[in-house]
DNA sequence: AGTTAGCACTCACTATGATAGAGTGCTAAT
DNA sequence: ATTAGCACTCTATCATAGTGAGTGCTAACT
């Protein structure tokens, strides 16, 4: 059961229209803006049978229509035109991550979550690579005083992460360095969710003698790889006050408050293995964005996807917009990584 | 030319009655809430002359009175009773800051940025120790991959900075321990500010045969040296939505756009010599800020002020729970710094 | 002289009702 | 099947009046 040909377009004008103007769309409106050849009236019955099929709603009976959570689902999904960058908004998307070529990934990320955020006009948020799905590449233990080592783990999803450790005695050279090696052979290519107690045990075995020091350093390491599997970087969070929807303060407060909630938002935008998704209102899984829309795209680091790029703003959403800017600057930021990790 | 004894306890009175009500005061809530033996006409007229000496103001003309930021500072310097942190704050205070012993200080600047925003109720924010005030400790180039060299830069003031470093060519294990070597003991206890043109070209001289390695190696650590001076943590920025100031929505879009500018905010928050410092309103320089108080501390590392932590908020702020707690959380804090760097 | 009761006055805030305008659904004609 | 016409509905806006909090001033009181 498909919509016919002039429903289609005229539940396309509507979306169309009403992401411009963000109020409701009346049938003179379509009749006069997107020139159909058919009259307001008949445009009337048309929209009455769309609403019946569930892809429009009326605020009150004096209103235009209003596009349902399954008109943008629907208008997403077969009506939509990508738009992509304009030529200025492709060369400043280059521009920005060119330069950011020489940096290291915490980095870069946090620059292309700026950019997405400027280029779409909506609060956007990036996954920093999950350590979880990371492999361990290297270790080193680096004395910086007298009780102080620093822990560095490099993944192969090009985190980078440092601990600080506070042993209990002086620890000679060769000792750190016997220890460092001995963590390296048994940890490296290791995920961090596969170092458990066994692996652990049989450094502990290796290295008998030094089961004091390898006390104060692993349970740290351990906790530091553990705790945090990943960041979320946001941008533009005030850009939702460019939108009418938002002009009411409980709404704004409540999306506000919504993303002081790391975990949530994490939960929100973690990947889920399509490589481009929408997803619309009540779609979203989490009771508190049931009137937001979420656009997202993963990127890869190596041949490994590793985290998400992502847009959330109001159902209301400029999709072909948003959608040719996300894959636009996912392919340029997975250029990148290729080329640099 | 001071006040009497008589309008200092009425403006106090005003002063305290706002900041818990939020509506101007006027002469019969003074009179019967603040039981003073006299009636609501003598206090009109003390009202009236404390509006003409500037210390109140009139919204309008049948309305109470509101203290003027002259009446804020009047009732800071001299009518103030700080309020110490009640039994629960204080112990809440003492676990989470004593929890954070073991990490390292970015870590205990995030936890003590939330813990501040979520005591006093308005938005803390805290600056990381300045890199421009600090001295080198200890530089380590450590490899992580044939063409990859991780500079590890540990301060004085215990930031620890890391930068991913792209070598032209491979480098041997000797090389770049020579190259460590002398980076340390050229740079070693100089501030980032003394590293200048000279020092750069002694190495160099020293170092004559290198000059390929140390040309990738020196700018790009002494770019990640200069770049950023500190990062500024922010928490509890819908705090503001618990103050009626802010349920305008154009005051709370202000506050909020203000609060994405890091450098503004660094501007206002950076430290100036004083110990507590509180600035009212107009008395800020900087003009985004006209409309509310920041209270702010200074805190060390080492015997050293290194950065300041704070609250931004209302100039309708309470200001004796605020002081009050901010002195708390800085001295637990700078017992922490002390003991553990 | 300082204090206070009394009172007229001001001004924001809150209904209330009237009006305009946008948009609909239905009917009857094409 | 389409459309012109029209009654109907509902919101948004505006003016009006009434309410209440709070003031400033005056005159009386201590």
């Amino acid at each position: 059961m498909d919509l016919g040909e002039r429903k289609r377009y005229i539940l396309k004008a509507i979306v169309d229209d009403y992401i411009e103007t963000a109020e409701p769309v009346g049938s003179r409106t379509i009749a006069k803006k997107y020139e159909m050849g058919i009259s307001s009236a008949t445009i009337r019955n048309e929209m009455a049978d769309l609403e019946e099929l569930g892809y429009l709603e009326q605020p009150h009976t004096s209103a235009g229509r209003v596009p349902s959570d399954k008109g943008y689902r629907y208008y997403v999904d077969k009506l939509i035109n990508i738009k992509d960058p304009t030529p200025e908004e492709a060369s400043e998307i280059k521009s920005i991550l060119q330069f950011a070529t020489i940096c290291e990934i915490d980095n870069i990320i946090k620059r292309t979550t700026k950019l997405l955020s400027e280029v779409t006009r909506y609060t956007a948020a990036v996954l920093s690579p999950s350590v979880k799905k990371s492999a361990l590449k290297s270790i080193q233990l680096v004395q910086v005083n007298d009780y102080d080592v620093l822990a560095i783990v490099v993944t192969d999803t090009a985190v980078i992460k440092h601990v600080l450790i506070k042993l209990p005695r002086r620890i000679d050279y060769d000792t750190l360095l016997k220890i460092n090696n001995m963590l390296n052979e048994k940890l490296r290519n290791l995920t961090v969710e596969q170092i458990d107690l066994s692996v652990i045990n049989q450094i502990l075995m290796e290295l008998r003698g030094y089961y004091e020091i390898l006390n104060a350093i692993i349970p740290v390491l351990y906790d530091s790889l553990k705790s945090v599997d990943c960041d979320i970087y946001l941008e533009g969070t005030t850009n939702i006050f460019k939108y009418p929807e938002y002009n009411d303060i409980n709404k704004a407060k409540n999306f506000l408050s919504l993303l002081e909630r790391k975990e949530t938002l994490i939960d929100i935008f973690s990947d889920d293995g399509e490589n481009l998704k929408v997803s619309i209102g009540r779609e979203n899984n989490n009771d508190e964005v049931r009137d937001c829309s979420i656009v997202r795209a993963s990127y890869m680091v190596g041949n490994k996807v590793v985290g998400t790029i992502g847009v959330i703003g109001p159902t209301r959403m400029d999709y072909s917009k948003v959608i040719g800017i996300l894959k636009f600057i996912a392919d340029n930021l997975n250029d990148i990584l290729r080329n640099s990790f």
